[in-house]
DNA sequence: GCCTGGCACTCTGCGCGTGCGAGTGCCAGC
DNA sequence: GCTGGCACTCGCACGCGCAGAGTGCCAGGC
């Protein structure tokens, strides 16, 4: 195992290169940290640390600059989540609270995100899978066209048109509509089929087949894995990235337009706490060079989704959990308030 | 006046630039375009027209590139709009029909419109100003708090927490939702306003606070400017901007992330076809080295919100005006079948 | 056994001078 | 008014040398 002084000499190369983005050096190390020792000692602790895969030099005779590894242990071992001192969570607390919609509640979310970390914020709506419902409303576009419009608690709403096999009078629509909302209402969407499959055999049978065919879609629109939908924002941060910045930014610009590729990346963690994944632990090959720092939020005590923010490896790691926490934690309240 | 040639030599030069991203000179010209005169005479043209101020040295004895001027000129005497061949638009109708609900089309569109042009770009919801109402729903969600949602024809769906001044039984929530919907259903959103004024009048003193605080909600949603919504895509394309790179995309990405400079961006273009401002055109100092070409759309005859793209002054703007033009064409029939 | 100072070595980055090539402007001639 | 020719101007790529930062290793000291 590392000694003591050895991952002190890590902490102080990860926060020094984060501070600096450049290679640092054994004398540079002593200089600024005091760590009790010659430049010649931290020398020596560096060559183990390289040698134990941690840090690493761009070339020859330059100075080191910390791994994924060395990272992951930096993450892990030697830094807290920085919490947010008092009139930052009352800044972000008084923005949030300015949200009108959820829409609002999202975009400012990932305004805000990015704007504390200065990184990249992405921002899952409330997933339907993990909602209840609130109500479902039925609207006649024409005889034979429906449009249903399903309300979540967390104020989500979805819309899908529905085309009827036969016309569907306004009786029947009433019927169905109030039926509907009383088996529904306020239950979780996991829920839902069960308590509805029944519900045609309460009709006439010339009203089953638009009754099936409403149910359908409603089962479909809870289910749709892909319209699970996100919001991104301060991309203009990515041109902080580095020197070599045309072949960096390419990729991660693309993964972030892949809708997929990011709720892949924020539904990886599983955690409770905050996850961070750091450089090759994204399994997109366009984020390799990019740390994603992630959490769960909801209403109540249970997470209904995910936020987080891109960044390079190269990343206060300590600040930007503590931000990603905090900002989790607000929106958590905001949507129960609801 | 410029003489024909003169303007020969202004097309082949913004065509050369556009195609090779390098200053063009004189030998080149004659060479690429068979102009029937020789290089020298082409320089003579070329100092005129640098005199003028339609094309520019990047140097002293370098080729010359066009100004945001030379490029006007092109755009609006130069060039045509090129059509978009059949395939390609049936490729387009292909990838719209596709789309389940509004956020959908949406979404396909910007996708659509970033492939085609390879710029990025950026699509407005449809306007709420410029739609009818479809429906207006009405919900408890406490017995002093109501849901208003509102839908409108094209499918999108705007929804407000109302808290009331009192409790509002649920027979006055059925009625005020019916009378709300006779009123206003299918009327256009600029009317509704003078439909409702007289609307508390209808109701028992002691409902006639929640009354007016949900029209009031109600013509907030209506008029809210800001409540534009749109969606961009295609940053990634950003990354073929230059060389001098990292200048030059950092406002570009900071302008793109204000909603509002977008949609001042796209409002700004009144004309009734395609609408091209380039370079310093522009309002917005980050966009002084863009294009942005733009048009409305809509599901009837009339347009209901804008799209458009945003590109480098360098780009072909015979194609991306016909990729623009083309797909505002398909989103506006999508929009009317749905 | 571990730390330290010293020393030789190895790179990178930068400033500088040079040569080349592309492109221009101008002029005399057709 | 077009053309060929010519001298001129730059920017850029290349090669060179130097300074500076950082390293690895070794011998000596606590």
């Amino acid at each position: 195992m590392l000694s003591e002084r050895r991952l002190q000499v890590l902490r102080a190369i990860v926060q020094d290169y984060v501070g600096t983005e450049e290679p640092v050096g054994s004398k540079a190390l002593t200089e600024r940290h005091n760590l009790g020792v010659s430049p010649a000692t931290v020398r020596n602790d560096m060559a183990a640390l390289e040698d134990e895969g941690y840090i690493a030099q761009p070339h020859t005779s330059a100075g080191r600059i910390p791994t994924d590894k060395g990272y992951r242990l930096f993450v892990d071992k030697l830094a807290g989540v920085k919490p947010m001192t008092a009139p930052e969570r009352r800044a972000i607390q008084n923005f949030l609270e300015g949200a009108v919609d959820l829409d609002d509640v999202v975009a400012r979310t990932v305004r805000l995100l990015a704007q504390l970390t200065r990184q990249v914020a992405v921002v899952q709506y409330p997933s339907l899978t993990r909602s209840t419902v609130r109500h479902v409303e039925l609207l006649a576009l024409a005889p034979a066209r429906l449009m249903l419009v399903l309300i979540t608690d967390t104020g989500r709403v979805e819309q899908r048109v529905v085309d009827c096999p036969a016309p569907f009078g306004e009786a029947s629509l009433a019927d169905l509509r109030a039926r509907l909302n009383s088996r529904v209402a306020n239950r979780r969407f996991t829920d839902v089929p069960s308590l509805v499959e029944d519900l045609p055999e309460a009709f006439e049978h010339e009203d089953r087949g638009t009754v099936s065919t409403v149910l359908s879609t409603l089962l479909e629109t809870l289910v749709e894995e892909n319209e699970e939908r996100l919001m991104i924002g301060g991309t203009a941060n990515l041109t902080r990235f580095g020197h070599d910045f045309p072949l960096t930014i390419r990729p991660v610009l693309e993964a972030l337009e892949e809708q997929v590729v990011l709720l892949k990346l924020l539904g990886e963690a599983q955690d409770p706490g905050v996850t961070v994944r750091i450089g090759h632990e994204n399994a997109h090959e366009g984020l390799n060079s990019t740390s994603v720092v992630s959490v769960g939020y909801g209403s109540g005590g249970e997470a209904v989704a995910k936020l987080g923010v891109v960044g390079p490896t190269r990343m206060d790691y300590p600040g930007t959990m503590g931000a990603v926490r905090a900002v989790a934690r607000y929106v958590g309240q905001i949507l129960a308030e609801s």
